[in-house]
DNA sequence: ATGGCTGGCGACGCCAGA
């Protein structure tokens, strides 16, 4: 008998505080079973808890002034937390990093830094972060249950990831070290969702605010969903909500999920 | 090579985003 699917979404809103509308029309027509928020920009104290859980889904979150600030969302749970900010550097006080398990299924909701501009001491933090990350996923690639690490990664894998890789091309999100630390954390086993279920195929889920990028998809891929080798196996399908992009003062980035097999109840 | 747009902050312009 085929087990129900679930689906597992990341989303940068660019503030919650203002698009809480667009967040709480999102789970209503999408029904995700599991949510990555990314760029709170709001303290612990001003995130929506009662309007998401009156939509039915219980959170976690980690907040920040002004900055940065994610959360996990659970459809009819509250997210079971395993783990609060990235390992590795006891200085960094930057609310990026969240690890919980929801309806079976261990997931790590990353804000990467963007680390613009580069060279700099930005880009320098961008690259000591991913390799924190690098040394907390490999514990987490070789779980026996499901894993799947999924946020903004604030990386451009690949020219075939960008409308305009030659205007982009000094920007920290294309650099080659940027990519070699997107690389090694594929090496050590996660699978990359949506290229796994889409191939070569054009395929954003950013558009920055300028010239109706977003209503011409000129756009980047950087919000990503990798899954270790046991979640890889039951997945079933991938994609981006791209009509929230779309709406009246959206996010500059759209919704982007997978449909796995749900675990079995244990 | 630059600027264009947006949210948050906190008081009108500045920082940061990607």
């Amino acid at each position: 008998m085929a087990r129900r699917l679930l689906k597992l979404a990341t989303f940068n809103v660019n503030g919650i505080a203002a698009r809480l509308p667009h967040l709480l029309a999102w789970l209503a027509e999408e029904k995700p079973d599991v949510v990555a928020l990314q760029e709170l920009k709001a303290l612990d104290a001003a995130f929506p808890a009662g309007p998401l859980e009156a939509a039915g889904y219980g959170a976690l979150w980690h907040g920040q002034r002004s900055w940065n600030g994610v959360a996990l969302l659970g459809r009819d749970v509250v997210p079971v937390e395993s783990r609060r900010g990235l390992p590795g550097d006891p200085g960094d006080t930057q609310s990026r990093y969240l690890e919980a398990a929801v309806h079976g299924v261990l997931v790590a909701a990353i804000y990467a830094p963007n680390g613009n501009p580069q060279p700099g001491p930005k880009f320098d933090y961008k690259l000591r972060w991913m390799q924190r990350l690098a040394r907390r996923a490999k514990i987490l690639v070789a779980q026996p249950h499901p894993v799947a690490i999924i946020g903004d990664f604030n990386v451009v894998p690949t020219d075939g990831d960008i409308y305009d890789p030659k205007g982009w091309r000094r920007d920290a999100l294309l650099q080659p070290q940027a990519r070699d630390a997107y690389g090694d954390l594929l090496a050590q086993g996660w699978t990359d969702a949506l290229r796994q279920v889409h191939g070569q195929a054009r395929i954003y889920t950013f558009w920055d605010y300028f010239r109706q990028h977003a209503e011409r998809d000129r756009g980047l891929r950087i919000d990503h969903l990798l899954l270790n080798p046991v979640l890889a196996g039951s997945l079933r399908d991938a994609g981006v909500d791209r009509w929230v992009r779309l709406q009246d003062k959206a996010s500059d980035h759209a919704p982007a999920w997978v449909k796995v097999q749900a675990p079995p109840a244990r």
